[in-house]
DNA sequence: GTATATAGTTAAGCCCGTTTAACTAATTAG
DNA sequence: CTAATTAGTTAAACGGGCTTAACTATATAC
């Protein structure tokens, strides 16, 4: 019977080498973009969230509204963003990613990809097959934690 | 037979779910500790890489020696950092954790900890075990992927 | 011995993201 | 219609981390 301590612990040295990779990776692709945190985090929220206004993004980074106004701007002029007048309140602008702000997202997540492409290759099928079904199990039983935190 | 897309999709979604409760922890304890990204990153070399003088810690956030000097000054200030002349070469002042330099840092990692404790809980034994393995080869691999990375 | 190199500190100034405050424009309430 | 609210922009000022440059002190080379 597997101990919770074995368990931690083999969750953690997995983790370990796993955050290492993704941080690191993460950290050279912030340096090579030379965008600051804020920038980076607006570039995730527009990615994954989709468009929305200048004040959605400065609640979400925790900074006033001037910021984000500015921050925008920025990142306008650099091309990663569009901004559009809402036509149904005209008093909100839209900003969204263009193409290139896209792509450059995109960039920063396929080294990941690649890395883990190459991972499978040093595994046999029959790994993979119990990896897979294990790391489905975990997934589940991690969003169902998720889902009950929210309750 | 798996294929290789099966495989980093998988991984994938572990990876999103597992990074994206990390993320949150790690953002909370920066916040909540109010310390820069650099400070953050100094503690965290000191925990792990044990003591090192300034210019070591310097390399490896990229900065001046300058920068470094007056970094951990405020860090010594704020009772995280210790400051001592080596015996062996009276140049280098080492530099280490205090207890409550210590003590945040564990206070950062436990509630991950506290998670991984509780995803346990909702496991059977049976899971546990098949996870476990896996995540062992996993591991292993990456770790082996990551020696070769170096040559 | 003197000369050079290394480890760290200090002070002055820069950069950049942030806040505050004042503003415009559009919308909603009464 | 008028008043109050909401979304966003702009300008001035602040703060903090960084760099450069000058300095002290120890160690090594010749």
């Amino acid at each position: 019977m597997p101990s919770t301590e074995q368990f931690t612990q083999v969750l953690r040295d997995w983790a370990e080498v796993f955050m290492r990779r993704s941080m690191s990776d993460f950290k050279r692709f912030i340096d090579d973009s030379g965008l600051s945190p804020s920038q980076i985090s607006a570039l995730m929220r527009l990615y994954y969230g989709g468009k929305c206004g200048v004040s959605d993004i400065g609640n979400h980074l925790g900074v006033t509204n001037a910021a984000a106004s500015q921050m925008v701007d920025r990142m306008v002029q650099l091309g990663l963003f569009t901004r559009n007048e809402d036509t149904g309140d005209r008093r909100v602008k839209q900003i969204a990613l263009t193409s290139q702000g896209r792509e450059l997202v995109e960039k920063g997540v396929e080294s990941r990809r690649r890395w883990m492409e190459k991972l499978t290759t040093t595994l046999s099928p029959e790994e993979q097959d119990a990896i897979i079904g294990a790391l489905m199990v975990l997934t589940g039983a991690a969003r169902h934690l998720e889902s009950e935190d929210i309750t």
